[in-house]
DNA sequence: TTGGGATATTTGCAAACGCATATAGTTCTG
DNA sequence: CAGAACTATATGCGTTTGCAAATATCCCAA
């Protein structure tokens, strides 16, 4: 099992991880941050019975107006399936609404609630505060230059029109 | 339920989702650039029977000397029961070993196999695409000093001493 | 040295998730 | 205009997850 019998896929050309090193390894880095930013959200999300996905669609639904279903899960990176699921939820507490999509019946847009803006409003400063945490001692450039390179990198990586 | 009776929580001097617009929110891009990242190698984790915290423990087992299953939690950013079952995968799949500790008889040590390092290094090539797909088009001075800022990030939210 | 509080890990259980598929409706093509 | 191909959403089902509690061990103060 650990002998050399299968070709080694490891290409000489790429260097490995352990040269590079966890902490010069950007997806390393950014699955470690998001991971501590949505942990330290989710205390106040289970007091207000929000997961992680319901709280993602209030975020967007607050800032974007009626996408699909589809589109939201694009937004939100959230299985289709377990968005559609987490809607019944948020519907079922007044906080969303579908409507149907007048040309297309199959097509349903979602709308956030005034309870939702309301329940997202409550959620935001906590959002806000993490975000600033997450710079604090960072110089305004830097974190503009930052968020520069994320909006590239989102381009380089979306595979939707979205 | 959409009255003002209860005061809103929002502070004026913190502006609001709307105003910023999600693409110049940092925890969206990240959260949206990472779930396509993670997202593009769950095929070829699904080929080698892997789950997300399976594989995040084999690439950090495979830089990461014998550490604790509580320290392996924080590297890969995983709640500790989540990885104790993960763990019990691998090492029934022989790709890694757990040790007694020599001095405290509760503590687990944790050492990659050479079957765990030959599949993580299957792997890793396709860690790297997806991260070289990610800084398509970015200069390398632009990418030192993102992955300078992340570093800032990660000493920020640290919660932990490792 | 002994009992109480910490610490390391595992496990029971219910909820959440993701894949595959079902259902309904739309568009394109011959 | 029939029917094949495609699209939007929902749902069945097995797996994974996270919380809380259980278990085992350690450390420290009286």
């Amino acid at each position: 099992m650990n002998d050399e019998s299968q070709a080694p896929v490891q290409d000489l050309s790429v260097p490995r991880l352990g040269e590079i090193g966890l902490t010069h390894f950007a997806p390393y880095l950014m699955n470690r941050i998001m991971g501590r930013y949505n942990a330290s959200l989710r205390e106040e999300m289970a007091a207000m019975g929000l997961t992680t996905p319901k709280m993602r669609a209030l975020a967007v639904l607050s800032v974007v107006e009626g996408p699909l279903i589809r589109e939201l899960s694009v937004y939100t990176v959230t299985e289709q399936s377990t968005l559609s699921r987490a809607l019944d939820a948020l519907a079922r507490e007044g906080l969303v609404r579908r409507e149907a999509d007048p040309v297309d019946s199959r097509a349903v847009r979602l709308r956030i609630t005034d309870a939702g803006r309301a329940a997202f409003d409550q959620m935001w400063p906590h959002m806000a505060a993490a975000q600033a945490r997450m710079f604090r001692g960072i110089p305004d450039e830097e974190r503009r230059a930052f968020v520069g390179t994320l909006q590239k990198m989102l381009t380089n990586i979306r595979k939707h029109e979205i």
